[in-house]
DNA sequence: CGGGCGCTCGCTGTATACAATGATCTGCAG
DNA sequence: CTGCAGATCATTGTATACAGCGAGCGCCCG
């Protein structure tokens, strides 16, 4: 059974739910499209079972989707669901914010928060960002909306901000746009980054209902942001915030 | 395999994985208390496998959780975790409701609701309500939200919705309490009552804004019954409501 | 030539067998 | 008597074998 020693010592199953996972978020399996068992195994190279286990989790975590009649499939989003997917998750960040504003975080907890912004700052300073430069960025928001969550200092509200992230299209870049959309990205960071600024603040002088509501405002925005998007290109231009990662750092 | 066919065509993962919750959330189980696989086997009479199966989808539905030398057990919630629960509730309800009001339900669609609610109004009519009748209460309860939820149109928000109900303290009730609380219940209930009238007559106006701050207000104030009642009676009171529902409905 | 029916094959769901890890208990030494 | 070390044993994680069901295809009949 140990024949390959190359990996950590990691369940076989765990292995099994990352390496599927970053099938479908990669694009490796389209949308609605069916995977079968046979193939999940000869990609994760482990038996059926632990492969099993991951379907199964993934199919809980909202990525895959059961079929009546047997296995799974790559779960589909329409533009709707995209659009309220952000709306959930900024309405649970909102609520995130919030309580760590009444909960009273030290100005230290939210240290964190603001090197990665700085860090973002220098990323959009120039007039046109790179294609890598935004790709950075995504997974910089992402680390900076999960300390947010962190913030909240309730587990419930973590795994619920974790679970509305969860959806491809809802991922925490807040919208998500292929390369093609970069020219505007850059005044669109701006304000991002200006919101985010504005939401530490509100936290760090305990105003909670302020912290919420700029929150909230955002993926209001992202999710306008992301109508425009689509309307001017078409849905085609949607892509898996993780997409742009893969495709700049190879692993 | 096909020895018993008493039950309905239904997988054996799926009556695993329903037996195993039912022994969870009507206390068969104590939280913190180890589950093991044998045990599970015997309790649902399928084999090892489809219990494995219902294991790991318990826990990504939150009632189990892992632990790190293998196997699982009950997950145990603080009165935080509870409170939380309750405040993540009722901030996804307060979305449903608000959904529900922008996007312009019938007044066709609340007609289900308001059903629900005459029905209670009659099982609280008398002065002391009894113990069957709370525990009809809170089915009907939780019918009457899984309804608001529906309404929104949204299935990330109906997913989100049900996910934070999941939370064995934090059911649909709204606020969880023993038989001892039963002379307090009354004045309680009588006031959801109203909030969730309120609630309904601003979907079917389209006050979104005010639909949403009712349904937030509503967990507010069961927090804080909550909260009272563990001051006054301590923690051991708290019992999952599907609890009542069993003692009073025996399957 | 087209449609319906039956068959076959592949796939999934389930059961069981095997291996490895962690826990517990006992015996021995200090 | 107590603490540590070794071994046994239970229990989980993984692999494989088996069975049933559905989908797809071909054949036969109209």
């Amino acid at each position: 059974m140990a024949e390959r020693e190359n990996e950590r010592s990691i369940s076989q199953t765990v292995r099994a739910q990352l390496t599927l996972r970053d099938l479908i978020l990669t694009g490796g399996l389209r949308p609605g499209e069916r995977i079968s068992e046979l193939q999940a195994v000869e990609a994760a190279g482990v038996s059926r079972t632990p492969v099993r286990m991951a379907l199964v989790r993934l199919e809980e975590e909202g990525l895959l989707e059961a079929i009546p009649s047997g296995g799974f499939m790559v779960k589909s989003f329409s533009e709707r669901d995209v659009l309220d997917s952000i709306e959930v998750r900024g309405t649970m960040e909102g609520l995130a914010a919030r309580l760590a504003a009444e909960r009273g975080v030290s100005v230290r907890d939210t240290e964190p928060m603001r090197e990665c912004l700085a860090q973002i700052d220098e990323l959009i300073a120039p007039q046109e960002i790179s294609f890598d430069a935004f790709s950075a960025y995504v997974a910089l928001n992402a680390r900076f909306h999960a300390l947010l969550a962190e913030l909240s200092r309730s587990p419930p509200v973590i795994r619920q901000v974790d679970r509305a992230s969860a959806l491809p299209f809802a991922s925490p870049s807040g919208f998500v746009m292929a390369q093609s959309a970069l020219p505007e990205a850059r005044h669109i960071l701006v304000v991002a980054q200006e919101h985010h600024r504005i939401v530490i603040d509100a936290i760090e002088n305990r105003e909670g209902a302020r912290a919420e509501a700029v929150m909230r405002e955002h993926a209001r925005l992202a999710a306008r942001n992301l109508r425009l998007a689509v309307k001017a290109r078409g849905p085609m231009d949607l892509v898996p915030a993780a997409v742009l990662i893969k495709a700049s750092n190879p692993s």
